[in-house]
DNA sequence: AACAATTATATCGTGTGCGACATAATGTTA
DNA sequence: TAACATTATGTCGCACACGATATAATTGTT
């Protein structure tokens, strides 16, 4: 039995695990507002700014194209975002807020501090937790550049 | 525009991001294996512990029975693993390895090393990424608790 | 023992994620 | 400007995840 393949010991289940029990926590608030935990991340973007294109929402998220064109068509379909082709360039579709998607930033404005709310407190080292987003864009930035 | 709501200040979609690429980086060292990043946890799972039943899989690895069943009987299907009823419990299915499961672990023992490679060095303080197992942990507990 | 409650697993439907590939529009270059 | 490469998006297939629900086996209670 090799140490390194104990399940407890991989940092990558950890990032696995919470990435998962963090969209269950999204759940029950996105639910009402008729959102998926992917689909809310859309709405961040276009809630920061109106119209972008497929490729700028799949660069935000560190998607695939493949599996957002899918995603806003389910969007579209709950009346959320609208998808122009673009004038200048007839390859590009570029994504906007309905009236109904614009609406709903309101409703949402409470979710963060929801989700958060005692986070630290469970913390055993606060310290740990605030190099939490630090370590974590480190990483993320490392694994980026990985492929391309 | 909220500042909670902007994507940068979003402590969860860095766990969601860093999440995929971490599976992204596993894949084409598992492919080799004929594993997917799933399948691999399971395998973890078993080669710690041969022979246990779906809950207790599903249990280790934070997942519903339902998303852990299928992907047991496609690693059956490979030749992978055994799903035998149990004889005490009719209800239990046990899982265990065949010999082209064990057989694997020689195999994947360099994985881990091969992935963590380099990601501290990457960090700019080193500190952070340490802390990172542990407020993970404190974080998936807290998470856990709030379903039950 | 009879029967209701619980437990373990499985089935079904929907929504991601992503590799492989297709297609149309734009850029580039000889 | 014709041919070719590149880019932006999309389709298809497969493998998760998970809520809702079904079913069979076991447990608990009377």
């Amino acid at each position: 039995m090799y140490d390194q393949l104990k399940l407890d010991n991989q940092l990558c289940f950890r990032l696995y695990a919470a990435s998962r029990l963090v969209t269950q926590a999204y759940r029950p608030l996105l639910e009402p507002l008729g959102l998926t935990y992917p689909q809310y991340l859309v709405m961040l973007l276009l809630w920061e700014k109106d119209w972008q294109s497929v490729n700028d929402i799949a660069h935000r998220l560190l998607l695939e194209t493949n599996t957002v064109t899918p995603l806003l068509k389910r969007m579209e379909q709950e009346g959320l975002v609208k998808r122009n082709t673009d004038f200048i360039d007839k390859r590009r579709t570029i994504v906007g807020l309905t009236h109904k998607g614009k609406k709903l930033e309101e409703a949402a404005k409470t979710i963060p501090a929801c989700i958060t709310q005692g986070w630290d407190s469970g913390q055993s080292r606060p310290e740990d937790f605030a190099a939490l987003p630090r370590a974590l864009d480190a990483l993320i930035s490392k694994l980026k550049s990985n492929d391309n």
